[in-house]
DNA sequence: GGTGTTGAAATTGTATAAAATCATTCGGGC
DNA sequence: GCCCGAATGATTTTATACAATTTCAACACC
Protein backbone atom coordinates (compact mmCIF):
# COMPACT_ATOMS: atom_id res chain seq x y z
CA UNK A 1 0.00 0.00 0.00
CA UNK A 2 2.14 2.82 -1.34
CA UNK A 3 -1.31 5.42 -0.13
CA UNK A 4 -0.48 7.40 3.03
CA UNK A 5 -3.78 7.66 4.32
CA UNK A 6 -6.85 4.56 4.45
CA UNK A 7 -9.67 6.34 2.15
CA UNK A 8 -6.58 6.65 -0.55
CA UNK A 9 -5.84 2.87 -0.78
CA UNK A 10 -9.69 1.96 -0.26
CA UNK A 11 -10.29 4.76 -3.67
CA UNK A 12 -7.62 3.17 -5.49
CA UNK A 13 -9.09 -0.68 -4.84
CA UNK A 14 -12.90 0.29 -5.57
CA UNK A 15 -11.78 2.35 -8.62
CA UNK A 16 -9.66 -0.92 -9.99
CA UNK A 17 -12.96 -3.15 -9.22
CA UNK A 18 -14.87 -0.83 -11.09
CA UNK A 19 -12.57 -0.49 -14.15
CA UNK A 20 -12.33 -4.61 -13.84
CA UNK A 21 -15.76 -4.84 -13.94
CA UNK A 22 -15.30 -6.46 -10.54
CA UNK A 23 -18.37 -4.46 -9.75
CA UNK A 24 -21.14 -3.94 -12.50
CA UNK A 25 -22.00 -0.83 -13.62
CA UNK A 26 -25.40 0.57 -11.87
CA UNK A 27 -24.59 -1.81 -8.86
CA UNK A 28 -25.09 -0.22 -5.53
CA UNK A 29 -21.98 0.13 -3.79
CA UNK A 30 -22.90 -0.14 0.31
CA UNK A 31 -20.92 1.67 2.54
CA UNK A 32 -21.46 -1.21 5.21
CA UNK A 33 -20.85 -3.81 2.68
CA UNK A 34 -17.79 -2.61 1.32
CA UNK A 35 -16.56 -1.24 5.06
CA UNK A 36 -16.36 -5.02 6.07
CA UNK A 37 -14.41 -6.11 3.01
CA UNK A 38 -11.59 -3.73 4.03
CA UNK A 39 -11.61 -4.68 7.67
CA UNK A 40 -12.36 -0.94 8.17
CA UNK A 41 -15.03 1.55 9.19
CA UNK A 42 -17.26 3.10 6.97
CA UNK A 43 -16.18 6.64 7.18
CA UNK A 44 -13.20 5.80 5.02
CA UNK A 45 -15.06 4.20 2.66
CA UNK A 46 -17.29 7.30 2.14
CA UNK A 47 -14.44 9.79 1.56
CA UNK A 48 -13.25 7.02 -1.38
CA UNK A 49 -16.62 7.30 -2.93
CA UNK A 50 -16.58 10.87 -2.72
CA UNK A 51 -13.22 11.15 -4.53
CA UNK A 52 -14.48 8.70 -7.05
CA UNK A 53 -17.50 10.54 -7.52
CA UNK A 54 -15.30 13.30 -8.45
CA UNK A 55 -13.82 11.48 -11.17
CA UNK A 56 -17.39 10.39 -12.40
CA UNK A 57 -17.17 6.90 -12.03
CA UNK A 58 -19.47 6.80 -8.93
CA UNK A 59 -22.74 8.55 -8.61
CA UNK A 60 -24.10 9.44 -5.06
CA UNK A 61 -26.96 10.58 -4.01
CA UNK A 62 -28.63 11.92 -1.02
CA UNK A 63 -29.72 9.11 1.60
CA UNK A 64 -30.11 6.81 -1.15
CA UNK A 65 -26.48 5.68 -1.46
CA UNK A 66 -23.92 5.17 -4.14
CA UNK A 67 -24.07 3.58 -7.38
CA UNK A 68 -21.27 2.52 -10.10
CA UNK A 69 -21.51 5.39 -12.84
CA UNK A 70 -23.91 3.58 -15.38
CA UNK A 71 -22.52 3.38 -19.08
CA UNK A 72 -24.48 5.40 -21.65
CA UNK A 73 -24.10 6.12 -25.18
CA UNK A 74 -24.72 9.51 -24.10
CA UNK A 75 -21.88 9.87 -21.54
CA UNK A 76 -19.44 7.76 -23.54
CA UNK A 77 -20.03 10.32 -26.25
CA UNK A 78 -19.23 13.27 -24.61
CA UNK A 79 -16.10 11.97 -22.61
CA UNK A 80 -14.91 11.10 -26.29
CA UNK A 81 -15.08 15.10 -27.12
CA UNK A 82 -13.65 15.90 -23.99
CA UNK A 83 -10.85 13.95 -24.66
CA UNK A 84 -10.95 15.06 -28.44
CA UNK A 85 -10.51 19.10 -27.24
CA UNK A 86 -8.16 18.38 -24.47
CA UNK A 87 -5.39 16.02 -25.79
CA UNK A 88 -4.47 17.24 -29.03
CA UNK A 89 -3.96 20.62 -26.89
CA UNK A 90 -1.30 18.88 -24.55
CA UNK A 91 -0.06 16.74 -27.25
CA UNK A 92 0.99 20.09 -29.09
CA UNK A 93 2.32 21.90 -25.56
CA UNK A 94 4.01 18.40 -24.26
CA UNK A 95 5.46 16.81 -27.60
CA UNK A 96 8.59 18.91 -28.27
CA UNK A 97 9.48 18.91 -24.50
CA UNK A 98 9.52 14.47 -24.52
CA UNK A 99 13.02 13.44 -23.31
CA UNK A 100 14.77 10.26 -24.84
CA UNK A 101 13.62 8.79 -21.03
CA UNK A 102 10.24 9.65 -22.27
CA UNK A 103 10.40 7.85 -25.24
CA UNK A 104 12.04 4.74 -24.04
CA UNK A 105 9.23 4.21 -21.29
CA UNK A 106 7.11 4.95 -24.25
CA UNK A 107 8.51 1.56 -26.51
CA UNK A 108 8.34 -0.22 -23.16
CA UNK A 109 4.77 0.36 -23.05
CA UNK A 110 3.85 -0.35 -26.47
CA UNK A 111 5.95 -3.60 -26.51
CA UNK A 112 4.17 -4.34 -23.57
CA UNK A 113 0.75 -3.80 -25.34
CA UNK A 114 2.10 -5.76 -27.86
CA UNK A 115 2.91 -8.80 -25.42
CA UNK A 116 -0.80 -8.07 -24.08
CA UNK A 117 -2.25 -8.25 -27.51
CA UNK A 118 -0.42 -11.20 -28.52
CA UNK A 119 -1.85 -12.72 -25.06
CA UNK A 120 -5.40 -12.37 -25.43
CA UNK A 121 -5.21 -9.96 -22.51
CA UNK A 122 -7.29 -7.45 -22.68
CA UNK A 123 -7.48 -6.84 -18.74
CA UNK A 124 -3.73 -5.13 -18.80
CA UNK A 125 -4.54 -3.31 -22.18
CA UNK A 126 -7.01 -0.27 -19.98
CA UNK A 127 -3.88 0.76 -18.00
CA UNK A 128 -1.11 0.69 -20.60
CA UNK A 129 -3.45 2.60 -22.44
CA UNK A 130 -4.20 5.76 -20.48
CA UNK A 131 -0.56 4.94 -19.33
CA UNK A 132 0.76 5.88 -22.75
CA UNK A 133 -1.68 9.12 -23.30
CA UNK A 134 -0.62 10.62 -20.12
CA UNK A 135 3.03 10.12 -20.58
CA UNK A 136 2.92 11.75 -24.02
CA UNK A 137 1.46 14.69 -22.50
CA UNK A 138 3.45 14.84 -19.18
CA UNK A 139 5.53 17.45 -20.35
CA UNK A 140 3.03 19.67 -20.59
CA UNK A 141 2.87 21.19 -17.61
CA UNK A 142 -1.16 21.67 -17.32
CA UNK A 143 -1.54 19.41 -13.91
CA UNK A 144 -5.36 20.01 -13.89
CA UNK A 145 -5.92 19.10 -17.73
CA UNK A 146 -3.84 15.82 -17.12
CA UNK A 147 -6.03 15.43 -13.99
CA UNK A 148 -9.12 15.63 -16.09
CA UNK A 149 -7.74 13.54 -19.02
CA UNK A 150 -6.77 10.63 -16.76
CA UNK A 151 -10.32 10.29 -15.41
CA UNK A 152 -11.60 10.53 -18.67
CA UNK A 153 -9.42 7.62 -19.75
CA UNK A 154 -10.34 5.59 -16.80
CA UNK A 155 -14.19 5.95 -17.98
CA UNK A 156 -13.42 5.19 -21.43
CA UNK A 157 -11.91 2.60 -20.44
CA UNK A 158 -14.97 0.88 -19.06
CA UNK A 159 -16.69 1.36 -22.69
CA UNK A 160 -13.70 -0.41 -24.66
CA UNK A 161 -13.60 -2.86 -22.60
CA UNK A 162 -17.22 -3.83 -22.90
CA UNK A 163 -15.92 -3.03 -26.75
CA UNK A 164 -13.02 -5.70 -26.93
CA UNK A 165 -15.01 -8.43 -25.43
CA UNK A 166 -16.88 -8.52 -29.52
CA UNK A 167 -14.65 -7.20 -31.62
CA UNK A 168 -10.61 -6.94 -31.06
CA UNK A 169 -9.81 -5.84 -34.37
CA UNK A 170 -9.98 -2.06 -33.09
CA UNK A 171 -6.96 -3.32 -30.66
CA UNK A 172 -4.53 -3.93 -33.29
CA UNK A 173 -5.71 -0.19 -35.17
CA UNK A 174 -5.05 1.47 -32.39
CA UNK A 175 -1.34 -0.51 -31.48
CA UNK A 176 -0.54 1.46 -35.06
CA UNK A 177 -1.67 4.69 -34.60
CA UNK A 178 -0.35 4.80 -31.09
CA UNK A 179 3.23 3.82 -32.35
CA UNK A 180 2.98 6.01 -35.65
CA UNK A 181 2.23 8.69 -32.94
CA UNK A 182 5.01 8.36 -30.70
CA UNK A 183 6.96 8.15 -34.10
CA UNK A 184 5.77 11.46 -35.43
CA UNK A 185 6.91 12.96 -31.99
CA UNK A 186 9.93 11.43 -31.69
CA UNK A 187 10.95 13.02 -34.89
CA UNK A 188 9.74 16.64 -34.07
CA UNK A 189 6.35 15.98 -36.13
CA UNK A 190 4.38 17.61 -33.45
CA UNK A 191 1.30 19.02 -35.94
CA UNK A 192 1.12 15.64 -37.74
CA UNK A 193 0.96 14.19 -34.55
CA UNK A 194 -2.02 16.03 -33.27
CA UNK A 195 -3.86 15.26 -36.07
CA UNK A 196 -3.04 11.94 -36.34
CA UNK A 197 -4.31 12.47 -32.67
CA UNK A 198 -7.33 14.00 -33.27
CA UNK A 199 -8.21 11.01 -36.22
CA UNK A 200 -7.13 8.47 -33.52
CA UNK A 201 -10.05 9.51 -30.53
CA UNK A 202 -12.24 10.00 -33.39
CA UNK A 203 -12.02 6.95 -34.86
CA UNK A 204 -12.28 5.25 -31.25
CA UNK A 205 -15.17 7.04 -30.30
CA UNK A 206 -16.85 6.22 -34.06
CA UNK A 207 -16.28 2.71 -33.17
CA UNK A 208 -17.24 2.79 -30.04
CA UNK A 209 -20.61 4.38 -30.91
CA UNK A 210 -21.23 1.70 -33.23
CA UNK A 211 -20.61 -0.94 -31.10
CA UNK A 212 -23.04 0.50 -28.59
CA UNK A 213 -25.93 1.19 -31.42
CA UNK A 214 -25.80 -1.98 -32.62
CA UNK A 215 -25.27 -3.76 -29.11
CA UNK A 216 -26.80 -7.43 -29.23
CA UNK A 217 -29.73 -6.13 -26.75
CA UNK A 218 -32.59 -4.41 -28.36
CA UNK A 219 -32.55 -1.24 -26.78
CA UNK A 220 -29.34 0.48 -26.38
CA UNK A 221 -29.23 1.92 -22.50
CA UNK A 222 -31.22 -1.35 -21.28
CA UNK A 223 -28.20 -3.27 -22.81
CA UNK A 224 -25.70 -1.72 -21.20
CA UNK A 225 -26.94 -0.43 -17.83
CA UNK B 1 -30.97 26.11 3.96
CA UNK B 2 -31.86 24.25 0.22
CA UNK B 3 -29.40 21.74 0.43
CA UNK B 4 -30.39 18.14 1.78
CA UNK B 5 -27.31 17.07 3.61
CA UNK B 6 -25.54 19.23 5.98
CA UNK B 7 -22.27 18.42 4.27
CA UNK B 8 -23.56 20.03 1.23
CA UNK B 9 -24.75 23.10 2.61
CA UNK B 10 -21.43 23.70 4.62
CA UNK B 11 -19.58 22.95 1.32
CA UNK B 12 -21.70 25.69 -0.39
CA UNK B 13 -20.61 27.83 2.27
CA UNK B 14 -17.13 27.77 2.03
CA UNK B 15 -17.14 27.83 -1.18
CA UNK B 16 -19.05 31.17 -1.32
CA UNK B 17 -16.83 32.42 1.59
CA UNK B 18 -13.83 31.73 -0.85
CA UNK B 19 -14.98 33.33 -3.53
CA UNK B 20 -16.10 36.21 -1.38
CA UNK B 21 -12.23 36.04 -0.06
CA UNK B 22 -13.42 35.82 3.10
CA UNK B 23 -11.10 32.89 3.46
CA UNK B 24 -7.75 34.31 1.63
CA UNK B 25 -6.06 32.38 -0.62
CA UNK B 26 -3.34 30.28 1.08
CA UNK B 27 -5.11 30.23 4.52
CA UNK B 28 -5.32 27.14 6.91
CA UNK B 29 -8.97 25.81 7.19
CA UNK B 30 -8.87 24.14 10.22
CA UNK B 31 -11.67 21.14 10.47
CA UNK B 32 -12.07 21.94 14.09
CA UNK B 33 -12.80 25.83 13.79
CA UNK B 34 -15.09 25.21 10.76
CA UNK B 35 -16.91 22.82 12.53
CA UNK B 36 -17.40 25.21 15.51
CA UNK B 37 -18.41 27.58 13.69
CA UNK B 38 -21.11 25.64 11.48
CA UNK B 39 -22.34 24.63 14.70
CA UNK B 40 -22.07 20.85 13.27
CA UNK B 41 -19.23 18.12 13.80
CA UNK B 42 -15.98 17.98 11.60
CA UNK B 43 -17.29 14.57 8.98
CA UNK B 44 -19.64 16.79 7.54
CA UNK B 45 -16.78 19.16 7.24
CA UNK B 46 -14.39 17.03 5.81
CA UNK B 47 -16.45 15.71 3.43
CA UNK B 48 -17.40 19.68 2.12
CA UNK B 49 -13.79 19.94 2.06
CA UNK B 50 -13.15 16.68 -0.15
CA UNK B 51 -15.88 17.81 -2.55
CA UNK B 52 -14.01 21.41 -2.54
CA UNK B 53 -11.22 19.78 -3.15
CA UNK B 54 -12.43 18.40 -6.20
CA UNK B 55 -13.53 21.80 -8.05
CA UNK B 56 -9.93 22.93 -7.60
CA UNK B 57 -11.01 24.98 -4.19
CA UNK B 58 -8.94 23.94 -1.61
CA UNK B 59 -5.84 21.65 -1.58
CA UNK B 60 -5.68 18.66 0.77
CA UNK B 61 -2.61 17.51 2.03
CA UNK B 62 -2.59 14.13 3.81
CA UNK B 63 -1.78 14.51 7.87
CA UNK B 64 -1.48 18.11 7.47
CA UNK B 65 -5.01 19.73 6.67
CA UNK B 66 -6.46 22.02 4.36
CA UNK B 67 -5.58 25.18 3.16
CA UNK B 68 -7.43 27.40 0.47
CA UNK B 69 -5.89 26.81 -3.20
CA UNK B 70 -3.09 29.63 -3.47
CA UNK B 71 -3.53 31.81 -6.41
CA UNK B 72 -1.34 31.45 -8.85
CA UNK B 73 -0.87 32.58 -13.03
CA UNK B 74 0.36 29.06 -14.10
CA UNK B 75 -3.16 28.10 -12.79
CA UNK B 76 -4.72 30.72 -13.72
CA UNK B 77 -3.62 30.37 -17.31
CA UNK B 78 -4.63 26.54 -17.55
CA UNK B 79 -8.04 27.47 -16.04
CA UNK B 80 -8.44 29.99 -18.64
CA UNK B 81 -6.98 27.79 -21.42
CA UNK B 82 -9.35 24.83 -20.56
CA UNK B 83 -12.28 27.54 -20.76
CA UNK B 84 -11.08 28.74 -24.15
CA UNK B 85 -11.40 24.81 -25.19
CA UNK B 86 -14.34 23.98 -23.73
CA UNK B 87 -16.53 27.22 -23.94
CA UNK B 88 -17.14 27.30 -27.55
CA UNK B 89 -18.00 23.98 -28.04
CA UNK B 90 -20.68 24.48 -25.76
CA UNK B 91 -21.92 27.50 -27.61
CA UNK B 92 -22.13 26.38 -30.48
CA UNK B 93 -23.97 23.73 -29.24
CA UNK B 94 -26.25 24.94 -26.70
CA UNK B 95 -26.60 28.55 -28.75
CA UNK B 96 -29.27 27.24 -31.62
CA UNK B 97 -31.50 25.73 -28.63
CA UNK B 98 -31.65 28.53 -26.51
CA UNK B 99 -35.72 29.35 -25.77
CA UNK B 100 -37.19 32.83 -25.52
CA UNK B 101 -36.95 32.11 -21.91
CA UNK B 102 -33.62 31.82 -21.52
CA UNK B 103 -32.79 34.36 -23.42
CA UNK B 104 -34.78 36.47 -21.42
CA UNK B 105 -33.55 35.44 -18.59
CA UNK B 106 -29.81 36.68 -19.72
CA UNK B 107 -31.39 39.79 -20.12
CA UNK B 108 -32.35 40.23 -16.68
CA UNK B 109 -28.98 38.88 -15.68
CA UNK B 110 -27.59 41.55 -18.29
CA UNK B 111 -29.74 44.08 -16.46
CA UNK B 112 -28.64 42.87 -13.00
CA UNK B 113 -24.79 42.98 -14.29
CA UNK B 114 -25.25 46.86 -15.50
CA UNK B 115 -26.99 47.64 -11.99
CA UNK B 116 -23.98 46.41 -9.91
CA UNK B 117 -21.66 48.28 -12.38
CA UNK B 118 -23.48 51.10 -11.18
CA UNK B 119 -23.18 51.05 -8.10
CA UNK B 120 -19.94 49.41 -8.09
CA UNK B 121 -20.80 46.41 -6.19
CA UNK B 122 -18.05 44.01 -7.05
CA UNK B 123 -19.26 41.18 -5.48
CA UNK B 124 -22.19 40.27 -7.64
CA UNK B 125 -20.34 40.26 -10.60
CA UNK B 126 -18.58 37.27 -10.17
CA UNK B 127 -22.13 34.83 -9.88
CA UNK B 128 -23.56 37.04 -12.16
CA UNK B 129 -20.75 36.15 -14.99
CA UNK B 130 -20.97 32.55 -14.11
CA UNK B 131 -24.57 32.14 -14.12
CA UNK B 132 -24.95 33.81 -17.88
CA UNK B 133 -21.97 31.55 -18.98
CA UNK B 134 -23.79 28.38 -17.50
CA UNK B 135 -27.43 29.84 -18.83
CA UNK B 136 -25.16 30.23 -22.97
CA UNK B 137 -24.58 26.54 -22.49
CA UNK B 138 -27.07 25.15 -21.00
CA UNK B 139 -28.62 23.44 -23.90
CA UNK B 140 -25.59 22.28 -24.92
CA UNK B 141 -27.04 18.68 -22.89
CA UNK B 142 -22.87 17.82 -22.20
CA UNK B 143 -23.66 17.64 -18.30
CA UNK B 144 -19.52 16.90 -17.44
CA UNK B 145 -18.44 19.65 -19.52
CA UNK B 146 -20.43 21.83 -17.90
CA UNK B 147 -20.03 21.33 -14.51
CA UNK B 148 -16.54 21.03 -15.28
CA UNK B 149 -16.76 24.72 -16.68
CA UNK B 150 -18.93 25.79 -13.55
CA UNK B 151 -15.75 24.94 -11.89
CA UNK B 152 -13.50 26.82 -13.80
CA UNK B 153 -16.12 29.79 -13.78
CA UNK B 154 -15.68 29.69 -10.30
CA UNK B 155 -12.24 29.77 -9.95
CA UNK B 156 -11.41 32.26 -12.55
CA UNK B 157 -13.63 34.29 -10.23
CA UNK B 158 -11.28 34.46 -7.75
CA UNK B 159 -8.54 35.95 -10.04
CA UNK B 160 -10.86 38.44 -11.58
CA UNK B 161 -11.41 39.85 -8.21
CA UNK B 162 -8.01 40.71 -7.29
CA UNK B 163 -7.45 42.19 -10.58
CA UNK B 164 -11.18 44.36 -10.13
CA UNK B 165 -9.99 46.30 -7.12
CA UNK B 166 -7.41 48.38 -9.08
CA UNK B 167 -8.94 48.26 -12.69
CA UNK B 168 -12.71 48.82 -13.84
CA UNK B 169 -12.78 49.48 -16.99
CA UNK B 170 -12.55 45.65 -17.87
CA UNK B 171 -15.97 45.20 -16.31
CA UNK B 172 -17.51 47.37 -19.09
CA UNK B 173 -15.94 45.78 -21.95
CA UNK B 174 -17.48 42.45 -20.78
CA UNK B 175 -20.73 43.62 -20.40
CA UNK B 176 -20.36 44.81 -23.96
CA UNK B 177 -18.76 41.31 -25.09
CA UNK B 178 -21.72 39.57 -23.09
CA UNK B 179 -24.57 41.74 -24.55
CA UNK B 180 -23.07 40.93 -27.73
CA UNK B 181 -22.81 37.45 -27.60
CA UNK B 182 -26.58 37.19 -26.40
CA UNK B 183 -27.14 39.29 -29.59
CA UNK B 184 -25.74 37.03 -32.14
CA UNK B 185 -26.71 33.92 -30.43
CA UNK B 186 -30.45 35.36 -30.69
CA UNK B 187 -29.93 36.47 -33.89
CA UNK B 188 -29.19 32.70 -35.05
CA UNK B 189 -24.92 34.00 -36.13
CA UNK B 190 -23.83 31.12 -33.53
CA UNK B 191 -20.56 30.58 -35.06
CA UNK B 192 -19.65 34.62 -34.75
CA UNK B 193 -21.34 34.48 -31.33
CA UNK B 194 -18.37 31.43 -30.67
CA UNK B 195 -15.53 33.40 -31.96
CA UNK B 196 -16.50 36.46 -29.99
CA UNK B 197 -16.21 34.00 -27.11
CA UNK B 198 -13.10 33.23 -28.14
CA UNK B 199 -11.87 36.54 -27.99
CA UNK B 200 -13.83 37.17 -24.81
CA UNK B 201 -11.70 34.58 -23.10
CA UNK B 202 -8.74 35.56 -24.49
CA UNK B 203 -8.97 38.95 -23.86
CA UNK B 204 -10.07 38.35 -20.55
CA UNK B 205 -7.07 35.65 -19.78
CA UNK B 206 -4.10 38.82 -21.11
CA UNK B 207 -5.97 41.36 -19.24
CA UNK B 208 -5.41 39.46 -16.19
CA UNK B 209 -1.72 38.03 -17.18
CA UNK B 210 -1.15 41.49 -17.35
CA UNK B 211 -2.15 42.65 -14.18
CA UNK B 212 -0.57 39.29 -12.44
CA UNK B 213 2.53 40.49 -14.20
CA UNK B 214 2.56 44.03 -13.16
CA UNK B 215 1.38 43.38 -9.34
CA UNK B 216 1.87 46.02 -6.88
CA UNK B 217 4.43 43.37 -5.54
CA UNK B 218 8.00 42.71 -6.95
CA UNK B 219 7.57 38.90 -7.26
CA UNK B 220 4.31 37.62 -8.71
CA UNK B 221 3.38 34.52 -6.91
CA UNK B 222 4.58 36.56 -3.43
CA UNK B 223 2.38 39.30 -4.54
CA UNK B 224 -0.41 36.65 -4.86
CA UNK B 225 0.21 34.04 -2.82
C1' DG C 1 -58.83 -3.93 -8.59
C1' DG C 2 -56.15 0.14 -7.90
C1' DT C 3 -54.45 3.63 -4.76
C1' DG C 4 -52.96 5.94 -0.75
C1' DT C 5 -51.23 5.32 3.92
C1' DT C 6 -48.72 3.51 7.59
C1' DG C 7 -45.43 0.84 9.72
C1' DA C 8 -40.94 -1.51 10.08
C1' DA C 9 -36.47 -2.55 8.27
C1' DA C 10 -32.47 -1.09 6.16
C1' DT C 11 -29.25 2.35 4.88
C1' DT C 12 -27.25 6.60 5.02
C1' DG C 13 -25.86 10.85 7.60
C1' DT C 14 -23.99 12.85 11.91
C1' DA C 15 -21.99 13.24 16.59
C1' DT C 16 -18.71 11.78 19.97
C1' DA C 17 -14.45 9.77 21.23
C1' DA C 18 -10.09 7.13 20.58
C1' DA C 19 -5.82 6.22 17.66
C1' DA C 20 -2.31 7.56 14.38
C1' DT C 21 0.43 10.99 12.23
C1' DC C 22 2.97 15.17 11.61
C1' DA C 23 5.17 19.66 13.05
C1' DT C 24 7.63 21.86 16.67
C1' DT C 25 10.53 22.53 20.41
C1' DC C 26 13.72 21.46 23.72
C1' DG C 27 17.76 18.96 25.04
C1' DG C 28 22.08 16.64 24.04
C1' DG C 29 26.09 15.58 21.29
C1' DC C 30 29.65 16.73 17.76
C1' DG D 1 28.05 27.31 17.67
C1' DC D 2 25.46 24.13 14.86
C1' DC D 3 23.19 19.93 13.83
C1' DC D 4 20.66 15.83 15.10
C1' DG D 5 17.03 13.29 17.84
C1' DA D 6 13.29 12.45 21.15
C1' DA D 7 9.29 14.24 23.69
C1' DT D 8 5.29 17.23 23.28
C1' DG D 9 1.51 19.47 21.29
C1' DA D 10 -1.79 20.02 17.86
C1' DT D 11 -4.28 18.17 14.01
C1' DT D 12 -5.86 14.88 11.16
C1' DT D 13 -7.68 10.27 10.58
C1' DT D 14 -10.42 6.42 11.96
C1' DA D 15 -13.64 3.77 14.93
C1' DT D 16 -17.91 3.33 17.49
C1' DA D 17 -22.55 4.77 18.50
C1' DC D 18 -26.73 7.30 17.57
C1' DA D 19 -30.23 9.92 14.76
C1' DA D 20 -32.54 11.05 10.44
C1' DT D 21 -34.16 9.62 6.04
C1' DT D 22 -35.65 6.58 2.53
C1' DT D 23 -37.64 2.38 0.81
C1' DC D 24 -40.50 -1.52 0.71
C1' DA D 25 -44.38 -4.10 1.94
C1' DA D 26 -48.59 -4.95 4.02
C1' DC D 27 -53.11 -3.16 4.68
C1' DA D 28 -57.13 -0.37 4.76
C1' DC D 29 -59.85 2.41 1.78
C1' DC D 30 -61.93 4.32 -2.48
Amino acid sequence: MKNRTMAGSIGAEIRQRILDGHYPAGSQLRQDGLAAEFGASRIPVREALFQLEAEGLVRIHPHRGAMVAPLSPAEAAEALELRGALEPRLLALSAPRLTADDFARADTLLDEYAAALRAGATARWGALNTDLHLLLYSRAERPRALGLVGSLLAECDRYTRLQLSTDGAELERADREHREIVRLCRNGHVSAACALLVDHIAHVAAALMAFLGDGPGSTKSARIV
